[in-house]
DNA sequence: TTGATTACCATGAATTCCCATGTAAATATT
DNA sequence: AATATTTACATGGGAATTCATGGTAATCAA
């Protein structure tokens, strides 16, 4: 697996939807893109998905293409297919980190997250997501808090890390 | 495999048929056309089908080229063969983009897909498609809907890229 | 010769490009 | 260790370009 995202933090949303991506994130937007070269500027995938989604997923280019890749490989007039090639195909948005290193986020896009002067950046595996804070802190926190509630008062996630093999 | 399409969007349909092409589809139209160079214009040929289809399948020359060639390979006189010549060679038009990036879609394709003043286009893999956007939503949408109402409360869509898949 | 198709021109809005600046982080210098 | 120097980052502004769309004139076909 190629290098993973990590971290997270705020950046500034002018109004023309410029937005820095966070200095760690590109370094690994520059090794997910095959045709990346010292000097150029990465480019990435932004899949949106539809109304039940509120968050933007940025896939590197090498992520995109194994995630295209699978879609390829279910067959031709599936539902499966058809619901994957929506949602990765339809629903995404290629675009290119700029010479200052900011992603600009159509109105659309922007739109779509409810996203105006601030923008929130998580990473997640080999994608990072982009959500509106106010979103982030209702949504995301508060559902796994609740599920942490849910739980024995000493258990620790960690657990988990067992559970599932290596694949 | 060439680039792909990527994106969905709504455009306006005049009442000669014009309809701008997404500029992000242009590109991978112009990169598909073994024929463009700079300045010049690329080809494309529309799939239209028969009555059962009612949205028109938009190919790079390509992509076409590559199913003309699996047909060729196909044997003379088969079914499959002659039921691809009806699809591919038959109920199909070739066209090219105009200079304003638009794309010229005669009464009869119009009226096969009931279009009228307004297109939706969305990416599909190597192609992309052209719907009436009525069509769209309760066809599709409401179809997809359907099947993920029969699927578990917390299903996730993507568990599907997992499935099936060359690794 | 009339309706349809194609070629040209026009325009506002959105998007991209290019340059600028303050600040934080990294590195080098006493 | 403290200070100076450089480099990387986050952010902003305006000019130039591309896009989506509409209109009119020229050309074609029946």
């Amino acid at each position: 697996m190629a290098r993973r995202f990590r971290g997270e933090s705020h950046h500034k949303v002018d109004n023309k939807g410029r937005v820095s991506i966070p200095a760690l994130f590109r370094r690994v937007l520059e090794q997910g893109d095959p045709n990346y070269t010292e000097g150029l500027n990465p480019e990435l995938v932004i899949v949106y998905g539809d109304h039940r989604r509120n968050y933007l997923e940025c896939y590197t280019i090498s992520a995109i293409e194994e995630v295209d890749a699978k879609i390829d490989a279910l067959p031709r007039g599936s539902m499966e297919r058809r619901m994957l090639q929506r949602l990765f195909h339809g629903q995404s948005f290629p675009t290119i980190v700029d010479d200052t290193g900011r992603l600009v986020l159509p109105a659309k896009l922007r739109r779509k997250i409810d996203l105006d002067a601030e923008a929130f950046f998580i990473a997640a595996g080999d994608t990072f997501q982009i959500w509106k804070p106010e979103t982030y802190e209702t949504e995301e926190l508060a559902k796994t808090e609740a599920w942490l509630d849910e739980l024995p008062e000493d258990f620790d996630p960690m657990a988990y890390l067992d559970r599932a093999g290596p694949d």
